[in-house]
DNA sequence: CGGGTCAGTCCAGAAACTGGACCGACTGGA
DNA sequence: TCCAGTCGGTCCAGTTTCTGGACTGACCCG
């Protein structure tokens, strides 16, 4: 997480990313949505296309103009994007949301997050935290205790 | 989702909540787990705190001492958390995570997204983006060009 | 008595952010 | 033809934030 939060851990990455999801593609456009001052949001769009989460490329060859848009990573933070939105939703001042996401099945969209294995709605405490491959915490022991 | 990056964008306050999911309390385990200065988790804490997310509770009078523990709205974040991870291991370097969360079913808990509606799985394209009644996006919607 | 733990604070230098001005190559309208 | 506007930036100076190390004060343990 900690590697995804070098890329995406600032106020205007997400912000980025959900405006392209919602069809904006050109650095105007980008700039005015998320409110980002222009030298930042040049900052911020090469820092995701060198991670691989968006594409740059030119549209028009001689006043240079170019657009932007999500690679299959960056469309793969979707569920990121859906949750977060949820929790601000839920948990801030946040409650006339300004876009609301219909699913296709016609219901407005709030996600649920399940197990990929067993299907089932994941809670707090219905999971263990394991030390992986890569070594793990000093002394992680219990993980959940409340 | 703004108002919740003001609370969450930025590199240490996620990694903070996932700590105290993983079940560390202290103060001092948070700044050596997440890496971040003393004087910048002190802030982090303090705003999490106002925010709701979390708790401070002293557990020792004459030594002041403190403790932090997830709200009910800070354990809500478990998606977002679940979420991000998933994503860093699969599209940044982070292949061999140091905690592997393992669900109640036995498997390795690989976080799904579906719409508490319907049920079904929720993939990019998959729904629309509507004007709520907070005052939507300019011209939103259609992702053509204008 | 000495060392360690704990939850911070303080400080100075480095880095990042901010907002406004500016730019060059066009395009559309009168 | 002239003028205003669009587009995707860059440049600059001032402000804010981050960083990391040193320090503190009350306790606990041996």
């Amino acid at each position: 997480m900690s590697d995804a939060l070098e890329i995406l851990g600032d106020r205007y990455s997400l912000p980025i990313l959900r405006e392209l999801m919602y069809g904006f593609h050109r650095f105007t456009d980008l700039a005015a949505l998320t409110g980002a001052p222009r030298t930042l949001l040049t900052g911020r769009l090469r820092r995701l296309e060198e991670a691989g989460a968006i594409t740059r490329t030119q549209y028009s060859q001689h006043p240079p103009r170019f657009e932007y848009h999500l690679t299959a990573a960056g469309a793969d933070l979707l569920p990121v994007i859906l949750t977060l939105k949820e929790w601000g939703e839920r948990h801030t001042g946040d409650h006339e949301a300004k876009t609301v996401f219909v699913h296709r099945c016609g219901a407005a969209l709030h996600p649920v997050v399940t197990c990929g294995a067993c299907r089932e709605d994941v809670r707090p405490g219905e999971f263990v935290v394991e030390d992986g491959p890569g070594g793990g915490h000093p002394s992680a022991t219990d993980g959940t205790d409340h």
